[in-house]
RNA sequence: CGCGGGGUGGAGCAGUCCGGUAGCUCGUUGGGCUCAUAACCCAAAGGUCGUAGGUUCAAAUCCUGCCCCCGCAA
């Protein structure tokens, strides 16, 4: 059948997955490729990638090398003599080398409407930045960081309840139908190529332990957004007394008053008033915390066993 | 063997260093107050202190093994 395609499909995380069950619903995918297995989680045991878990399931071989750049992996690569190279969220990029191997070169399902967001944490930084739609892009890849020619994009709202969480979650889904539908069009040599217009383009790069610091002297709704983009993971935090408390979910406090005070200032924490904090502008309330340690708790219940006394303040050392 | 914290009535925590009657904030149940209430007052029920051993006159507390949970780092 001239519209099945034989690929190789690349990716790691979750949220590659749903795209590697959708190629191979459809397709045949004759090996992935993924990041090594390392020593990760507590106490340091070696894991295997959820995309890896997939494939052992699926029973499709996998190729982990340490550099996809290596002349051994190439040389595997090339072997496979797939039409397509699909890659969602691998990790590692790709030389020209590797990108020219495939008949249709290589596609990506990335996780934003290019050319915004190109980059390592799409669905983190459109939500930090207060965006109400995303999307995914199916793209042909190119040398750059996601700056390849469009195929496909798919939009989706983002919900005022959404957090990176769930975001990540529809995202991941969409991705894989978007998938389905660009590697049929690829099959029956129906994909129009769109280039992305670099004016515009803005990057998502990776997240780091500080990016989720708070910032108490931002004004609240900026706060707000970056506990809803890192949560559940990895969370924006904040200490107090040198210890560690993530931040779930918060709110902006809506227009009361009594929400003046030093930046990161606790106004109130008690079951009626919540956690209120001070910020640049405006209180923020805390619904769902997690101290060091602790256990993510909602607010309510953090306080029935820990007392947060008022006019600490939040980010200091 | 990467570093560290923790498992105590239904929930969240204190008590552990310096062994000696199991405590707090809630929840639950019953009663009271009130026009009324998630508010307030009174009372009650509810715990093998993760688990298995050890030390001791005596272990939530000290020692050892095991299970589970969490923060950091990757």
């Amino acid at each position: 059948m001239a519209d099945i395609l034989k690929i190789v499909f690349m990716g790691t995380p979750d949220f590659a997955v749903p795209s590697l069950d959708a190629a191979a619903a459809g397709h045949e995918v004759t090996a992935v490729v993924t990041q090594p297995d390392r020593p990760a989680g507590r106490g340091g045991k070696t894991v295997i990638s959820p995309v890896k878990a997939r494939a052992l399931q699926l029973g499709i071989p996998c190729l982990q090398p340490e550099r996809v750049k290596s002349a051994e992996a190439m040389e595997m690569l090339e072997s496979f003599s797939a039409d397509v190279f699909v890659v969602a969220a691998y990790g590692q990029i790709l030389s020209q080398k590797i990108l020219d191997m495939p008949r249709l070169g290589c596609v990506n399902v990335h996780a934003s409407l290019l050319p915004k967001y190109r980059g390592a944490a799409p669905i983190q930084w459109s939500i930090i930045n207060g965006e109400t739609v995303t999307g995914i892009t199916i793209m042909q890849m190119d040398a750059g960081i996601d700056t390849g020619d469009m195929l496909l994009a798919k939009p989706v709202a983002i919900e005022p309840s959404d957090d990176a969480g769930s975001l990540h979650d529809k995202l991941a889904e969409l991705g894989a139908h978007a998938l389905t539908e660009a590697l049929t069009l690829m099959a029956s040599g129906r994909a129009v190529r769109e280039p992305q217009d670099d004016s515009i383009a803005t990057y998502a790069p990776m997240l780091t332990k500080e990016t989720g610091r708070i910032d108490w002297n931002e004004n609240p709704e900026r706060v707000a957004g970056l506990v809803r983009g890192l949560s559940p993971r990895p969370c924006a935090w904040t200490q107090l007394d040198g210890e560690m408390f993530k931040i779930y979910s918060a709110t902006v406090c809506s227009g009361e008053s009594g929400t003046a005070g030093t930046p990161g200032e606790i106004l109130a924490a008690d079951s009626v008033n919540g956690i209120k904090v001070a910020g640049g502008g405006g209180g923020l309330l805390i619904h769902e915390l997690q101290r060091q340690n602790g256990k993510r708790l909602q607010a309510g219940e953090f306080l029935r066993g820990n007392s947060l006394r008022l006019g600490a303040i939040f980010g200091c050392k």
